[in-house]
DNA sequence: CTTTGTCCAAAAATGCCTTCATGTTTTTCC
DNA sequence: GGAAAAACATGAAGGCATTTTTGGACAAAG
């Protein structure tokens, strides 16, 4: 079934054919239904690749994603998917690992693909150094490039952001005002919002005048590996490290945390206080319940396919958006 | 940049660059330096579309997944991707959501998109009825179909299935042999799979003498909302329902079950047992960690997209692959 | 009856690559 | 040295839909 089989069938022109299937110009409403009959009758679909040909579009998005199984790097993409289709696009996923190089070849196969934009899903996609980030600006000369929490200031780029450092002010704030002093800084990644989230932890202690870089701590090991995160802040309790709460960059690091305190026989939240990021799942299967920061993943997610949307529209787009987060209390923190 | 600036630039016709492109038959050394050393001057890419046309395909498959925040879904779509570049392929995801209708016009949105096959992760693709498993037979007579965890025999159906009844009929021999007699299941899905564990659990009550219907319960609201599960425990045994442990077809079920015994003030393992599904990262955040089975899915994954790569060279490949789960001992069984 | 405008057919150009049949060069071997 | 075989390269024909141009048919308006 070709598109001359179908003007054949409806008896039009292959022109007639097309223009209706892109829904251009005048066409009659009866020619229209002849059309469109001969389409359901014989179950036509234009082919995509002659298609693509013509039009230099398949109307899809590329989505980078380092890992999609980390749980807030899948909610995103499932979100961002869900609105593209509502917009009448596709993705391609691909999941790209950590490595530098595996991030260049998955957004240069992206391109030769032909995708319409890309999305990159998660701030590791920007590194500290600049000429690290050349592949974006490479890939923005050719097409829009979404950030999701990650901002880099390019033609063609946009970014879209939770306000990591606010965040993390707030919730040193808010646990530094129950009381707690000794807090640890449990983090494992050095990526933008890393950054971010460090620098507002940072800025809420020295305010509060208790600054100690000894209790900023990283763990580099797996993103799901609990145990071995709770492992971890046991092994920096053996060695002297005195701590009565943990703000943790992620649902997970936090969850370790309160493993990690109820193990010491600590009581939550009398004794230790815990705050996680991102109110994942995870929040919630907690016990007692984390105290965690909601990012509004969801209206971020929509308001970067609506930029993009702009973008491809041909709209002048804001370059960056900025949304706050928002402290859910539960159970871990007084 | 298109082949035929190529072909005048290299001095050769354009044959002979899409040759030295595909790699294929006879170009001599000498020749195939001119070519690449002009495409390597000029960055040139070959156009995906017109490639698509003349090869009529675009080495690229399609991936439903109903969501993929799911945990077990998430990994799996991650395996599967990474195992399916390192043959050379690309993903197209698409997440269907639940909606029957959504799947239908997902799995024709990738057909139309001349993916080379179609791999649907998840047993909730496959239904009980025939007639609505249609679509698949459909989508099988046009391209290779994939299932995780379904089965359905069909042409041109390849099945790949963790052996859902062993795994659960030794789940809950398992925990008989413990001394619990009144096991509640507590699942949340009525697909193949889910079909399979029910079998098993019930095969093994009724061979241990303690079949009871009463205590297979089934949860149907959010996957994620483990309160809103352990409140539906709760409730249950408000009811006179009388459970001293708890087999789930999840792990996240499995985690609303903890809670609910914690909140209960019953010990675990000693008063009140436990034992997951899927052995996810979940299994250690709770605590004490889960019991639960683990289905392999890397191997399962693997296996899936080796058997594709067979389909696809067109060698003939096993229609159905069945690999036993283990139950991981942990915390919440005796 | 002419003008004007709408809708559509037919045909051709365009996009870019693959591939087959054909042509040309090089190698091989007596 | 020359013919046959092997190796390599070319030209042109697809593959399918989009888009533009030209012009025909028809209806309403002047």
């Amino acid at each position: 079934m070709t598109i001359y089989d179908i003007s054949e069938k409806a008896g039009v022109s292959i022109a007639t054919v097309s223009r209706v299937l892109n829904g251009s110009s005048r066409v009659s409403e009866k020619t229209r239904q002849k059309v469109m009959d001969a389409i359901e009758r014989y179950g036509y679909t234009p082919n995509a690749f002659a298609r693509g040909l013509g039009l230099n579009t398949m109307k899809t998005i590329g989505i980078l994603c380092a890992d999609s199984s980390d749980l807030y790097l899948a909610k995103a993409v499932y979100y961002i998917e869900q609105k593209l289709r509502a917009n009448g696009y596709d993705c391609i996923l691909c999941c790209t690992g950590y490595e530098p190089e595996a991030k260049v070849a998955s957004m240069n196969l992206l391109i030769g693909k032909k995708v319409d934009a890309v999305i990159l899903t998660g701030s590791n996609f920007v590194h500290d150094r600049n000429e690290d980030n050349r592949y974006i600006a490479d890939a923005a000369a050719q097409l829009p490039v979404m950030l999701l929490n990650a901002v880099l200031d390019r033609p063609n780029v946009y970014s879209i952001v939770s306000d990591d450092f606010s965040s993390m002010y707030e919730a040193a704030g808010q646990m530094l005002r129950t009381g707690v002093r000794d807090i640890l800084y449990f983090y494992n990644s050095g990526s933008y919002s890393g950054q971010k989230k460090l620098a507002g932890f940072r800025a809420a202690m020295e305010e509060a005048g208790f600054p100690d870089e000894r209790l900023i701590c990283r763990y580099s090991g797996s993103r799901e590996d609990i145990l071995s995160m709770t492992a971890h802040l046991k092994r920096l309790r053996e060695n002297g490290l005195c701590f009565h709460g943990v703000i943790a960059s992620d649902d997970s690091l936090a969850l370790a945390a309160v493993k990690y305190a109820k193990q010491a026989g600590l009581r939550i939240p009398e004794d230790f206080s815990v705050t996680g990021y991102n109110n994942s799942m995870l929040s919630c299967c907690s016990d007692p319940e984390l105290t965690s920061i909601d990012t509004r993943l969801e209206t971020l997610c929509q308001h970067l396919v609506t930029t993009l949307m702009g973008v491809l529209a041909g709209n002048e787009m804001p370059k960056k958006a900025v949304f706050s987060g928002e402290l859910i209390h539960r159970g871990t923190t007084r």
